[in-house]
DNA sequence: ATATGCACCTGTGTGC
DNA sequence: TGCACACAGGTGCATA
């Protein structure tokens, strides 16, 4: 589920927090993609939210005294507010109460989340990653630059994010269809103008996603339970067999690295 | 180094 | 109604 502009939803949805006190956690299911303990967490009690800041897909909690609560959340986690008088529900699997009587929950039924807590500005994940494909610093020029050699698809390649953080299958694939590039081409082969054209497509696509709260394509929610509505937006992503808005033609499916990817055979040559 | 396939999970929708 | 199967926003690891 969330890709950039629902993490940036979240992120922007827990900023009334800035200043409250946690004051226990609890964790009742541990086994994320990164296994986590009630231990690992405890040194946050006690501690207040100074800020919250994003990158790529990675929302990062700075606590006073230096602490950073890091999360990420896969295919199907949230970051949900619950307020006093609050009950447990399927799936909640971590627990921050907070001196309002309210609590912050990492709800997420895959499991393929993460959470932990750092005692300092070291953050191995965020080691490596590309530049945040929304608010980071690059151009067309460097994105022509790092596709040289590529031979992987355009496609995989925006989604490593190693490259740019942040893409999904969903913003990958509805920015290539912004620029009018097939998703298939060779990331290697493709023309300095098109690069250009990536860029701009991959900053606007973000931008409207993130004005519209995200996509909620079955139940994202962001931290006050309120979804997006970027989903209605979708120029290609799930519209197979659908006339593009452009041109009318049929959008096609095809699978690339073993994800569903959609593009308009006219529109994108 | 790079590219690919699969594993990790649960939930939902579809067809038989 | 039950069952099997495909598929879903992501990443990390083993294997070529």
């Amino acid at each position: 589920m969330p890709e950039l502009p629902e993490v940036e939803t979240i992120r922007r949805s827990l900023l009334p927090l800035r200043g409250a006190t946690l004051t226990d956690v609890e964790v009742t299911f541990g086994q994320l993609r990164r296994p986590v303990t009630k231990g690992q967490l405890t040194p946050a009690v006690g501690e207040r939210i100074v800020d919250l800041e994003r990158h790529g897909k990675y929302l990062l909690v700075h606590l006073s005294r230096g602490l950073v609560l890091l999360f990420h959340f896969g295919m199907t986690g949230t970051l949900l507010v619950r307020g006093p008088g609050w009950q447990p529900r399927t799936h909640d699997h971590v627990w921050l109460l907070l001196d309002s009587g309210a609590a912050l929950v990492l709800n997420d039924p895959r499991r393929f989340g993460l959470v932990r807590l750092a005692e300092g500005p070291e953050l191995d994940e965020l080691q490596g990653l590309g530049p945040d494909a929304w608010s980071g610093t690059y151009d067309g020029a460097w994105l022509f630059g790092r596709s040289r050699l590529r031979k992987t698809s355009v496609k995989n390649w925006l989604m490593d994010q190693r490259v740019l953080a942040g893409l999904g299958n969903i913003y990958a694939t509805e920015a290539l269809h912004r620029a009018g590039i097939r998703p298939g081409r060779a990331a290697g082969r493709l023309r300095r103008r098109e690069a250009e054209a990536l860029h701009l497509a991959i900053r606007t696509t973000l931008a409207e996603a993130i004005e519209a709260g995200g996509s909620s394509i079955s139940d994202f929610r962001d931290a006050r339970g309120y979804p997006g509505y970027f989903q209605h937006r979708f120029r290609v992503y799930e519209r197979a067999g659908e006339p593009c808005f452009a041109c009318g033609t049929r959008i096609r499916r095809r699978v690339l690295g073993g994800r569903s990817t959609f593009y308009c055979p006219t529109c994108q040559p």
